[in-house]
Formats: structure tokens, sequence, C-alpha cells
DNA sequence: GTCTATAGTCGGATAGAC
DNA sequence: GTCTATCCGACTATAGAC
């Protein structure tokens, strides 16, 4: 797990380091653009201002690229939502956690899942291309977070309703729910064109914020309503 | 428009429909695989038992076979979903739409959404190439079928609510709601390791079909709920 | 209408200079 | 470690035989 360190401006890297790093983010554009195949390790040395004989020398070929891609995915991924999954999941240990605060940390979570900043727009191709059509980077992907995310957010809705669900029952739930907030990630230009929005810039992305938030609530409260009508 | 048949076996086409029927076919799987820059001629000539040549003879080329696979798609998706909207776009040219009977087409519309078919994997493909990295083939995707069904869901919404709510609002709900079925088909991977499923058969469909639609439910009735509680 | 043969282009990988 | 030059394979499109 030859793991690639994220652009940190304040540190001085030796210039195999500056090379691995550019490299690596002109890949993520060019693999969300083209797909691991279309892509061609000529334009992607061109964009990283690197030789293109750097991508052997450093990654093995362009496969070994790709590879370390889906890595540095896993990392932006993490810095941006795992702190609060290092705080949801030891909340989740305590003996008896509040339903307020179990949907508070779910309608967070999918807060940041929304994401729909143009940087996200390569990183979504590539990932979206791995969950239709997985190769062996998919693994990389869900071991490195998609798990993890995908475990916790059925963990806090599980404890929600009191843990009187099946846990596979909560797995589909909490899916259809980050569908929710992907959905603008990846049907992005229907929503653009219906909608006439140019860009999902803040003033959108707070839109989609709120109802995305506001469906996940109604959801869970209409479940523990009617649980509690059957009791 | 060449609009391309959809297989029909009973009919007897002539030597050179059978051909273009068998190109666009093919071609639907390897695009659907690797997308449009990625394909080769060649595999979607062998898989279709054409010759290579014949692609550039009935559509011009590769990217002629390209918009003749949008195409198709568009009448797919139609053969699938438009008997109902036709029915439902009628429903809501009523005077007083039944609020019961809008949360009905909503639900249905919704079920055939979903789609986790097999053989919906290679058009999921293209679909979400295109939703990400729009081509000329998005507008007739568009224009064929995706903007019709979102124009109708938020209606539906809409007069569930009893026109109270914003048109926009309405747009940005229906596309949530869509999010929650597609998710099975965009994130197919996630689910399917998830939630121990080797494949998306009926079984599995069966239960996203229930959990899709009564999110859907619980939705509008708790919007219908607060909005009367503010009034 | 259908197919073969080929022209022209571009891709990934690598040998070997520095 | 870094880069240039080059090899070889695979691609699309087309000319022209049948």
């Amino acid at each position: 797990m030859s793991s690639v360190p994220i652009a940190n401006p304040g540190e001085d890297l030796g210039r195999g380091a500056q090379a691995r790093l550019a490299l690596v983010n002109a890949a993520v554009e060019v693999f969300g653009e083209s797909g691991l195949e279309a892509a061609t390790t000529r334009e992607i040395a061109q964009r990283a201002r690197q030789n293109i004989a750097a991508i052997a020398y450093y990654f093995g070929g362009k496969e070994g690229l790709y590879r370390a891609v889906a890595e540095h995915i896993v990392q932006v991924i993490l810095a941006r939502i795992g702190p609060l999954m290092d705080e949801a999941e030891g909340f989740l240990e305590e003996t008896k956690p509040a339903p307020t605060q179990c949907l508070a940390y779910l309608k967070k979570l999918l807060e940041l899942s929304i994401a729909t900043n143009q940087s996200m727009v390569p990183l979504t191709g590539i990932i979206v291309r791995e969950q239709t059509h997985p190769t062996r980077a998919f693994s990389i992907l869900y071991q490195g977070c998609l798990e993890r995310l995908q475990r916790l957010g059925a963990s806090l809705i599980r404890a929600y309703l009191g843990n009187g669900a099946a846990e596979h029952e909560c797995i589909v739930r909490f899916h259809a729910m980050l569908g929710e907030a992907l959905a603008f990630r990846f049907a992005r230009e229907t929503i653009l064109r219906r909608a006439g929005w140019s860009e999902v810039g803040d003033k959108e992305e707070t839109i989609i914020r709120s109802v995305v938030t506001e469906h996940a609530e109604l959801v869970l409260r209409g479940l523990k309503r009617n649980s509690r009508r059957n009791s």
C-alpha cells in the first residue's frame, strides 16, 4: 500500500515526492474524465508537467498509477468525513445512545456526502465507474472508506429506531438515503438542466442539504411513529 | 433521428435492419462497459457477428453508432415507463387531482425506476457517464425521456402538496427521491457487498421497492403534516 | 450491399544516454 | 533519478474487390 501524500503546501517534499504528487493529481482528473482504459499516460504526464517515463518509474505503469489514485481518493474522503465518523462511532459505543443525537449525526453524515464542489467531479467519475464496473481498485475504495461509512450510517439508523429494526433493513435504508445525497453528483447534468442552474455552487448546495436532511428526518420520525403504533 | 427498432422476434426484418439491430445491441454492452472512447468498433462488430466496415456503412462511424445507442436507450426506457407517464400526465390534467392518487403514481414511477435487472447494467453505465461527463448524446437522453420523467415526478409532488410548494423545491425533492431508487443501480457494488447479496434479483428488488416507496410516502406525508401545522 | 486489406494514427512500455 | 527516442501493438476509417 504505497500511500501517496496529500498536498501539503508548507512541507518540503523531495523532487521525487513532488513528481509523484503532481502525477496523482493529474491522474485523478484524467481518469475521472475518461476512465482507466481511455485515459492516456501522455495526457497525464503532460498535465503534471512530468516525463512520460516517470509513470513507469514511480508507479510501475498505468495500472499502478490508477491504484495510487484510488488510495488518494480514500485519503480525500477520510479527510472530509473521517473526524465525524470517529466521533459518531465513539458515540455509538455508549450504552444508550440518545436517538436525537443519532439523527443529528446521520444528518451531518449525509450533508458531508453531498460534496458537489467542482473539485469532486473527477473523484465522482472514478467512484461511479468503479461502482458500476468494479476493477481491483474498488476494494481499495470499499475497504478504505465506503464500507465504514455504510456500516456507521446503518448503525445510526438502527440505534435511532431503538435496535428494533433488522440490521439488513437499516443497511438498505441508509443506502437509499445516501442515494438522495449522491443523486446530485451522479445525476448532475439532469438537475442542472431541470433546475436551471449553471453550476452547483454554495447557494444550490444549501438547498440540497436542507432537502436531503429534511427527508432523512421525516423518514426516521415516520418509521418510529409507525413502530410505536404497531407495538 | 434514425430510430433503431427494438428487438421484435416475430417480425421479419431485412438483412440490413437485422445487422443494424445486432450492432446496436452489441454496442450498448460494449459502450456500457468501456465508455465511448475506450470501446472499440472491433469488439462491437465481433459481438454482433458483423463486419467492422458495417459500422461505418450503417451509422457513419463510431460516433453515429453511439448516438443510435442513445436513441435505443430512450426507446427501452419509454417502453418501460411510457404508458405509466401517459396515464399520470392525463390524470394531472384533471381540475383537482386526488392527493392519494398522486402518491400512488409517484410510488409506481419510483418502483419502475429501480430497474436493477442484469440487462439494465450496460444502460446504467452509459447513462451515468453521460450524467457526469455529458456528450452530445446526453441531449438525446434528456429530451427523449429524462426531462419528462423529472417534470412529471415534480408535478406529482406539487399536486400532492396542494400546489402550496414552490416548483423548484419539488424539482429538488423528486431528484432526491429518484436518487433513492437509482442508488441501487449507480452504487450497485457497495450494496451487494454490504448486504451480502450475490446479485440484485427479484427477492432483493422487492426489498428495495418497499423501502424506496415507503420512504417517499413518509416524506410526503410528513411534509403535508408540517405544512398543515404551519398554516 | 458486403467484406478484405491496408493506410495512417496513437497508445503503453522500455532501452539506454546523461 | 530523469529524460529522449523508439518499438510494437491496436485503433478507426477507407479504398476497392466482389
